[in-house]
DNA sequence: TGAGTAATTTACAATATAATCATATACTCT
DNA sequence: AGAGTATATGATTATATTGTAAATTACTCA
């Protein structure tokens, strides 16, 4: 494979990593992907769940679906939500072990003041 | 611990995983990690590896620090950038193997129309 | 000190994302 | 068919992110 064209689908895998990146890039997206850790929830379940708007949520699930990160399927009036994509909850756990002693750690400070 | 409070500390922790994500949800920062990879790399051998002016990639890496992505260190005119959360390489690490495949799909999907 | 190089920051215009309300779709049950 | 419930989708406004050029800071070395 020559040069430029590995460029080039080295960018559009970059592109694609971007927006995964980016559809978990928000506080109510990460809170729904933690109710969804339980199993498969209709979108009334996730309302009730996390804080928001049913219209709002819907949304989101959407942006989630988008970049496969969520699965979908009917079942009369409902839709249920499943996660696909393991890989994201291993990453918000990694993430969570430093980012909890941070959040310990500038509370501390906080108190210093 | 009581339920309120709870609540608003796993928003804070959904807050800063979002702002991690955040930082990821760019090409060019995605671009960035990869050249970091290689070890340790001063802003000049970034500009160079990656396709961008010198003032948006510093932009950028002030992004990836800010998220707690990246350490930086100081060395006479020189700052060397360092991949600090290895979360992160590793995510991304396990987003690509599937989406590789799904830029194969795609292409043999384009080539039938 | 001052010329030169590396990196960051500022200011701005362009674009993308988010929340909300109202509306539309789709399904169920009588 | 028609009432009722669950989801999804416009349209709109507010806010955040991006890229670029120009200005600024910080360091080196002659």
């Amino acid at each position: 494979m020559e040069r430029e064209k590995a460029y080039k689908e080295r960018g559009d895998l970059y592109e694609r990593q971007a927006f995964v990146a980016q559809a978990m890039a928000h506080p109510l997206r990460i809170a729904i992907l933690n109710v969804l850790r339980q199993g498969p929830r209709c979108v009334q379940d996730i309302v009730r769940q996390v804080d928001g708007k049913q219209s709002n949520i819907s949304r989101h699930l959407g942006i989630l679906v988008n970049a496969g990160i969520l699965q979908y399927e009917k079942q009369g009036l409902h839709v249920y939500y499943t996660i696909k994509r393991q890989c994201v909850l291993r990453f918000l756990d990694c993430l969570s072990d430093y980012l909890k002693e941070q959040i310990e750690m500038d509370k501390k400070l906080l108190q210093l003041i």
